[in-house]
DNA sequence: ACAAATATTTAGTTTTGTCTAAATTTATTT
DNA sequence: AAATAAATTTAGACAAAACTAAATATTTGT
């Protein structure tokens, strides 16, 4: 696979949304900022190779050997992301670009070891599951903690209320996108609760909790 | 710069030997595996962009910029290969090939951090030399630890005798290549010495000392 | 000094991935 | 059910990086 064909692939991926859907020419034209006839072009020779579906005019979709294709980019991508923003002190709003570019490192080997150092990682500094070797992850919701039963953990990804005040209260109390949250326990009466910010214990409130976005693995 | 032209460049840089040398088409070719034809179409592309000196049928030599751009990949490079071996676990005779990848990743905040997190090596783990930011460095050379005085520090990169006795004595003494080894002091009477091989230390013969190759940076 | 050998460049193709313009198919209006 | 609009494909061209075969320059041996 060449380094154009991952990123078609990967567009494809990421267009179906994990659903088996038929991806329009236009739709990853759009996407990869190229033009269509490109796309058609590309779209034959993914389909001479077994790894996507072709009927003229009809659009494409993922075959299985394509899925698996891509969920290995998508491993990579995301596994160079814990790594940027772990060891290398990135912001988690920095890595992607790089990450494009690591993504397409070839080695199997330079995989597992990365994998290995991390920890095995499940997830990315945004809160996105990591496929296994074999291509398997749960998928991931973006769910306001208030509506998350005890024992969830994920990662701070938005908010509900951007208000000036709001942030200010996530500043104050050292709570940033990309930080990890997990909740220890709810108080019934006024929906308060006790979480853990990377590591950190606090308590916030019913309105907080409603206001703040995570991103957590479904359960299957 | 191209992934591609950034090879020729590299190539050109190491065939010169740190000189200013002229260096062949055909020698080009070789190094690379491609044909003449070929390196005279990207050499006139070099020249160009400035990259080298180039004169038809007399051969080509690295402009300034040239140097620069090929320190800064020989930087990468060898910043990478120190990765995969202290941080991934890597031998240190597999880490070349995913290093011609890795060189290649377009960042200079992503190799900032990657030298800071490495602890700002000044040699590879082969023993050769990494060029700062701006394109300084010390020349390496490979000295036999005999010749050697108290005090120097360097990677074991090759033996002299490579019968089996020798090669058995210096498994059993845990002694690999890649290895780094400082001398700690020399008796005058017999030249046996006494070492810190990977910071343990140890008392060796002269006969082995004048077998064992060391990689050291020269002293300005 | 000159012929033979070697090195290098030129000319003409090929493959990959892109593009524009034109043709064709599919979808949407009236 | 046409007519029109939008989406998609085809045809032809181009740039990058490689190749082969042929032409030209340089070096070497006598
Ligand atoms: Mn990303
Ligand atoms: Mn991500
Ligand atoms: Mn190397
Ligand atoms: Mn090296």
């Amino acid at each position: 696979m060449t380094l154009s064909e991952e990123d078609y692939i990967k567009t494809i991926y990421h267009l179906s949304g994990g659903q088996e859907a038929s991806i329009s020419t236009n739709a990853i034209a759009d996407q990869m900022d190229t033009k269509p006839s490109s796309v058609t072009d590309m779209i034959k020779k993914l389909s001479e190779k077994n790894m996507v579906n072709y009927r003229k005019y009809k659009g494409v979709s993922l075959t299985e050997k394509g899925r698996l294709t891509a969920l290995s980019i998508v491993r990579k991508h995301r596994l160079w992301e814990v790594f940027l923003v772990d060891k290398l002190d990135f912001a988690w709003d920095e890595v992607h670009e790089v990450a494009e570019q690591l993504e397409h490192i070839k080695s199997d080997k330079l995989i597992d070891k990365l994998d290995t150092y991390l920890g095995n990682p499940r997830v990315d500094p945004h809160g996105d599951p990591i496929p296994s070797k074999d291509g398997e992850f749960k998928k991931s919701v973006k769910k306001l903690v208030s509506e998350l039963p005890v024992g969830s953990e994920g990662v701070c990804v938005g908010v509900n209320d951007s208000s000036v005040a709001f942030l200010k209260f996530l500043d104050k109390n050292q709570i940033s996108l990309g930080d990890t949250l997990k909740i220890v326990e709810r108080e019934d009466f006024d929906g308060s609760m006790s979480i853990l910010i990377n590591k950190r214990e606090m308590r916030i409130s019913d309105q907080i909790a409603s206001n703040l976005y995570l991103e957590v693995l479904e359960k299957n």
